[in-house]
DNA sequence: ACATTAAGTGATT
DNA sequence: AATCACTTAATGT
């Protein structure tokens, strides 16, 4: 069932012996919506792929004050741990489940292990560092350049790809955490957006259109 | 019925 | 775009 789910997701990247022992090794966590995978300043001697469902990356300053970078959805890896892991460093961002999810945790040794035995694996490993920072790039792109309105229709749409669902279940008060602003100016936001007919508005409930 | 939480809004910086 | 200060609306106990 693991194997199933391994291969499914893997079976065009990785040849079949590489998979089989993914399937020993690794360690199948199922995690709620909101759950804690990895928080700032925490050691890791693992490191999770995504089998299924999102996960939500960011960063926070000295005052607590968190912003959402990117997700990390099915087939991906959070390759920031890979080095840091191999120096042993601190995690330098927080992981949060966005859904439910089904996260593989692979043992850091097998990696450096596989990074000599398996090319598919090397292969992996940088183009999963090259996306990575693809993502980082429109990350910066989005705070440097785009106006808090642009913004925060980015990070609806974003997350109706995000959740296979037009309908988000969140408040204002939690976009403007993931946004880092205010919720008053998300609620002005939001009401210009519906005023577009770009959204609808609920109570806990944003329809994007 | 009352308290709590989410959302709307004018005014000011 | 942020903050204050307040209102209104929805929901839980």
């Amino acid at each position: 069932m693991l194997k199933e789910k391994v291969t499914s997701n893997f079976s065009h990247i990785f040849e079949s012996d590489l998979i089989d022992e993914i399937v020993q090794v690794g360690i199948l966590k199922k995690v709620k919506e909101n759950d804690l995978l990895l928080d700032i300043g925490q050691k890791f001697d693992k490191i999770p792929l995504v089998l299924s469902g999102a996960i939500k990356i960011s960063r926070e300053d000295e005052n607590g004050d968190e912003i959402s970078l990117y997700f990390l959805e099915q087939g991906d890896t959070c390759n920031i741990t890979f080095g840091s892991g191999l120096n042993s460093e601190k995690s330098k961002v927080r992981g949060i489940a966005e859904r439910d999810s089904e996260i593989l945790f692979i043992p850091l040794e097998k990696l450096e292990e596989w990074m000599i035995t398996y090319k598919s694996w090397r292969i992996f490993v940088i183009k999963s560092y090259n996306t990575r920072l693809s993502e980082m790039l429109e990350a910066i792109d989005t705070l440097a350049f785009m106006k808090m309105d642009q913004r925060l229709y980015k990070h609806l749409t974003d997350k109706v790809k995000i959740m296979q669902s037009t309908i988000l279940n969140t408040t204002h008060e939690q976009i403007a955490l993931d946004l880092n602003t205010s919720r008053v100016v998300v609620s002005r936001l939001l009401k210009k957006l519906e005023n577009e007919q770009k959204i609808k508005l609920f109570r806990n409930k944003i329809e994007v259109l």
